[in-house]
DNA sequence: TTAAATACCTACCTACATATAGGTAGACAA
DNA sequence: TTGTCTACCTATATGTAGGTAGGTATTTAA
């Protein structure tokens, strides 16, 4: 990922800035190209086709989510805490006027998408989902959570909550997304 | 609404499940012409604008929300009668192939949207959960339902979920849907 | 019965998106 | 010094989207 050279980074960078504000067939190599002061075809260089841009950029978020939660195991991070990385992470991305998380920003889009993107958006939506499944079920047992519904079921309505709330705070506000944070810990029957 | 021509109801008709399908930037003219057999300037001829299109069909979103909310306080349907309309709602979408609902369907691509559709947008949404919280709060006073935030927090935690859980279902199948539904309805402390 | 309105068409335009071909300038290596 | 690689560029092909101008045929209403 490091290994990129800059032009490359600030390419990711912003493609994926875009691809969150507007989905993919709502952002395009002009706006990026644009924004780094470079012309398309230098886009092209490093992506010959929209399809290879975008499937490099949520792969590169699967391995930052590994990552992330490589760090998380390692510091011995509690289910409150790990889950709380995953509320802050939203509402900085929010801050940062990304109305959608990676893997949903595609989802509008997603019959007439080439293959390689979407297979790249479920592997990163299952290993998210698998991952909070986790988080759910050390809660549990530690009795940092209170559900009722089982482990894999709340973790989808978590994701979904948050997906959302993300789109709906966009027009309505970051209030909206506080909220929404706060009703799925009272979901889990965490109160601070 | 019925006082349109053939024609013209087609074109609202399609317009309604191409947005639904790909959102704003997803769907075109040409979708809709191909599919009535017609060309795209006669679309242009009810709508000269795709602003005006996509605005009317919102428009149209309303006012049958309207109706379908008069008919149910007239035939006095209960709280959990009322949600579950809603959910069902949500699932028949689903299995027309609509992957979100009209309203959330235009919010990924909000920013660059005429003023027009926007304000559409919000009337529809804030009717929707106007409604909800309607409901919720009659819900809770008639001891049909039971949850620990307020009225507007969690009607817009239903709407959110509900938003996520059809772009996610878009991908994982109606069992997750139908899930998710489950789990509001387990949050509501609704258990049939 | 005629005039106007309606519904739809052909033909076109502008703008822009994705993508390709082919070229240049500088780094680096043999 | 020659060759090759990287990182860009210009120019252009191709397709499509939104939108307009103006025509025609059919319906409607005076």
């Amino acid at each position: 990922m490091t290994d990129l050279n800059p032009t490359n980074q600030q390419i990711l960078r912003y493609a994926r800035l875009f691809l969150q504000c507007g989905g993919y067939n709502g952002f395009s190599y002009k706006n990026i190209s644009q924004q780094l002061g470079i012309k398309n075809a230098s886009i092209h260089h490093y992506y010959p086709k929209k399809e290879d841009l975008v499937a490099a950029l949520l792969e590169e978020r699967r391995n930052y989510l590994a990552m992330s939660i490589a760090q998380m195991v390692e510091s011995k991070k509690s289910a409150r805490e790990q889950l709380q990385y995953y509320f802050d992470y939203a509402l900085q991305e929010f801050d940062e006027g990304k109305c959608i998380c990676p893997p949903g920003s595609v989802i509008i889009d997603f019959q007439e998408l080439p293959e390689k993107v979407k297979n790249q958006d479920i592997l990163l939506l299952d290993d998210i989902l698998e991952w909070l499944a986790n988080v759910l079920q050390n809660g549990l047992e530690q009795g940092e959570f209170k559900f009722l519904d089982t482990v894999e079921s709340h973790s989808e309505m978590i994701v979904e909550t948050l997906m959302g709330a993300r789109l709906l705070s966009s027009i309505k506000g970051r209030k909206t997304l506080v909220r929404s944070i706060f009703s799925i810990k009272l979901g889990l029957g965490w109160r601070d």
